[in-house]
DNA sequence: AATGAATGAGAGTTCATTCAT
DNA sequence: GATGAATGAACTCTCATTCAT
């Protein structure tokens, strides 16, 4: 069951409360954000209800009145996760000092604002890995949202077609948003080996030389 | 405790079974090889020592003699494990018809071989990523591992150091690899948004015009 | 952890429930009643927690959320249990019909009074000194209901002072405490061989004898 | 089953092997041995039968071929037992350049023989006593050695019946008996309040001012 | 006869979920 | 609606006992 409330489509389960007043919402955000911080620090398996409960202050009985389960209450957090790539895109596109920026800047930009963003949600994003393996709904989810980065990517890589090399742009994209990604983990969660700031550069420096004409 | 057994190195937790006999190493890999699966498939929490016993052929209390529980049995396939990574290079490196490879040629063959390792692993290495976050032990292990990988990068990017453009060397082999693996997981777990021959070649098309002097 | 409720003080185990509630404390008495039930009856080893959880009416989990464990159960009677010994001298020290009683007659008091305790006591005086042996947490608290065992009898040797012999109360006072309990455990736990009263008025005999001036 | 070899009677479970070569019996010993200390040091539910047959330097399979189960083990060790009252009493008894001991030296040297022996036995005496409540056969051996002691004593205290004072040997014998053994106890088990040699002296004299006419 | 690897029932403990208040 | 005490299935791990070698 999907209800369009205050400006968002939420999913009620089967026998959950639909929330249909404001205070209710208020409480199951509340919830979200405390099961979105512990998921994050503990992973799915390690985080228990109660904990998630006394986080959110409430008690676990209404935490299940919001929500079926806990898998439900994690299938929840998926649909407003984006992984901060919105946040960063608009921060990368923003004009600064009135010039465009560019495509150097734009990648750094892209990679700075994730970086802070990967920091708070340590084991989510690997969470959602394993669990989308076993789960069908969670690979769905996991792969829209995929989708909308690249069509993202797609759109900015068509915007500038005429500075640009690939010759297959879908491609191009994903190779794109996978190094980045990729790059901004390895500095979230590896130890570091050489700092973070020669790791942005040779990034930077690696999507450069592949996207743009000589 | 580490014992030297035909021809391997055993690490032997105290209070367990000392293989001594070909039979048991037999039965220590069987339990070894059941776990691999099971927690390639299911991530460490969701595997159960008496499904990874049922796997082996064992009972539980065998698996117990081997290992001191199953933490040490996680970690015990952590030693072992190296990713496909060994593998792939030997293979990479392989000349064909008697000629060496081109760089490019070289990029595709690891990605090819990994890509094989990687559909049967599954699981394995983001529960690793999880564990490591929050168990400095395996988060060691891991380290270990990442820098073999790197150095041997790192010595393909030397040996062919007149070829090669990337001013940082360190930095570069860390972003070829982060890339690569990047590429191979998601060809691997994501639902597959355009075919895989068009993934590899842009690929390696992005870390030719990287790494390639123009 | 130690909390003021009811007029008692009891000991909370971090993560176990404070009792808040008349009927928390109910329950948590009826876990104490049932495990202390079983050890008498059983001793640590051969108690289980689901027998002990279903002799007091709650589940296992219930169980869990009053104590920490096992152990801490065990460790919980320890700090209620003082054996008898404060009823007894209660009872022992009641003026009877309206005069002072004898020596002889207290110590015959006491007697009876800790025979009636012990009868169900069994397996838990003993089952004290095994774990007691390689815990120094119950051997602690062993030695804490000692002390006030012997203090006891020696306020009481040394406000008769004059009627008595020993030279050494100390000692005096372990040996007449250390008589009574054994010839009481004897007689509650050795298949009897001879009367009960029999055996009582030699032990006050003995006691006299040794205690009294001629 | 029971057999008589080497001057003693052997119970022999039904299945278990009856040894009928001294090489046998050497092993049979080894393990009554190893499982004695084993149980002393640990008590019955800590010992583990492999843990005994390490010690004999046996294998778990050479025990079970010799002892039926666990509580076979424990039940032989009860028939040899004796808890070193006959080592004590030979001690005692022995002449003292060529005078005889008095009372007062005879209890004095039980004391001292049973602390020694005490000092080995630990958790054994304990555990005896648990397992004996909820089990009749090992209550039954226990009454056994407890008789031949109180027999013993009594002896003495006929042969000595001029000298003495109670009216109901039987009745002194036992509170003679568990008085020593009381004191002995606590000198070993409890912690040390005060000195050994006042706690003797104290227990001498309570038993002398018992037993002996004025 | 002896070995010790293997078994598996059963113990302690956790935690998602329910439901009386 | 909200609470949180209570439930009990399920998990990890132990160890008395067996049996192929």
């Amino acid at each position: 069951m999907l209800i369009w409330l205050e400006g968002t489509i939420v999913a009620v389960s089967k026998g959950t409360r639909a929330p249909r007043q404001r205070r209710s919402i208020e409480k199951r955000d509340r919830i979200l954000e405390a099961a979105y911080a512990t998921f994050c620090e503990q992973g799915y398996y390690k985080s228990t209800t109660i904990e998630i409960a006394r986080r959110a202050g409430v008690s676990v009985g209404c935490l299940y009145s919001y929500f079926a389960d806990k898998y439900d209450l994690f299938v929840a957090i998926l649909d407003r996760y984006e992984g901060g790539f919105e946040t960063a895109r608009t921060r990368a596109l923003e004009a600064v000092d009135g010039r465009t920026r560019t495509h150097a800047e734009v990648i750094r930009a892209v990679m700075t604002s994730l970086l802070q963003e990967h920091e708070a949600t340590r084991e989510l994003n690997r969470e959602i890995g394993i669990l989308a393996f076993s789960d069908p709904a969670i690979a769905a989810r996991k792969g829209q949202q995929a989708g909308k980065i690249l069509d993202a990517i797609q759109q900015y890589l068509a915007a500038h077609r005429e500075d640009l090399r690939p010759a297959d742009p879908e491609a191009a994209a994903i190779v794109v948003w996978k190094t980045i990604s990729a790059l901004v983990d390895s500095m979230v969660f590896d130890p570091p080996m050489i700092g973070r700031e020669r790791l942005i550069d040779a990034t930077v420096e690696a999507l450069c030389a592949y996207l743009l004409k000589r």
